[in-house]
DNA sequence: CCCTATTGACCACGCCTGTAGTCATCCGTA
DNA sequence: TACGGATGACTACAGGCGTGGTCAATAGGG
């Protein structure tokens, strides 16, 4: 799987969420507290690219972006990976922890029953 | 909270599991495939001192190492930040890709419903 | 007593990341 | 029509990370 930085992700979310934005628009769309340049988002925006995550559509004078990987499926192996290295491949104890330390709203634990519920079958 | 990659996380995991150890244990100590060169081990269990993850004492010619963070705690920080990074701070996604993308055991599930009743208290 | 293996201290080096700067070009507005 | 802002291409640069080399001192075996 394609290493892909935290900052990348940001970017990557917001072309998850809506595919075929400009830089300036990416740029627009990043939530407060990322008041990063746009040279600095479109750096990222080329990482990707050479990485292999976005596909380019020209546009005029600029570029669409597209992603290229597949949003659950990295998710589920960036999660896959993070349980490996931290929680020895343990799904369990990840789940503890974060009750521990942050607490899990009543919704969180009402969706987990559900999807133990489906999974159980 | 203080930043420890990925291969330094496995040193702190030998010595999570059995505080006190010198360079040259942990080094042997390493699973099948990390085959570091003890200076390798070396150079992570430096770094780890600079960054406060360890403590030495010394004994005689050599330092034994000792954690100086404590595992849950580091482990539910971490769990937190991936969970934020990644799944924007919702649990239950993760959970349900980890399910998705390579199956929880029966054990995992049984582990997981017991959890959640205690959490349901 | 001397040589080899071990140990810590310090250094190296290339790749990745976060964060942009520079430059040439082009488009729309005054 | 000439200029300012947008855009892409290329460049920069420091700090982290993975990987290990060099050097000097020392301890232990022959």
């Amino acid at each position: 799987m394609m290493q892909i930085s935290a900052a990348e992700l940001e970017v990557m979310a917001i072309l998850w969420a809506e595919p075929g934005l400009a830089a300036s628009d990416v740029h627009e769309k990043l939530g407060d507290g990322k008041d990063w340049n746009v040279r600095t988002v479109k750096t990222f925006l080329a990482r990707l690219v050479e990485k292999g995550a976005l596909t380019t559509r020209e546009d005029g004078r600029r570029y669409l972006y597209f992603p290229a990987i597949d949003e659950a499926e990295y998710k589920g192996t960036a999660a896959g990976q993070f349980v490996d290295r931290v929680f020895s491949g343990r799904a369990a104890p990840l789940v503890a922890h974060l009750a521990d330390t942050r607490g899990l709203t009543a919704d969180d634990i009402a969706e987990l029953e559900k999807l133990l519920g489906e999974l159980k079958k």
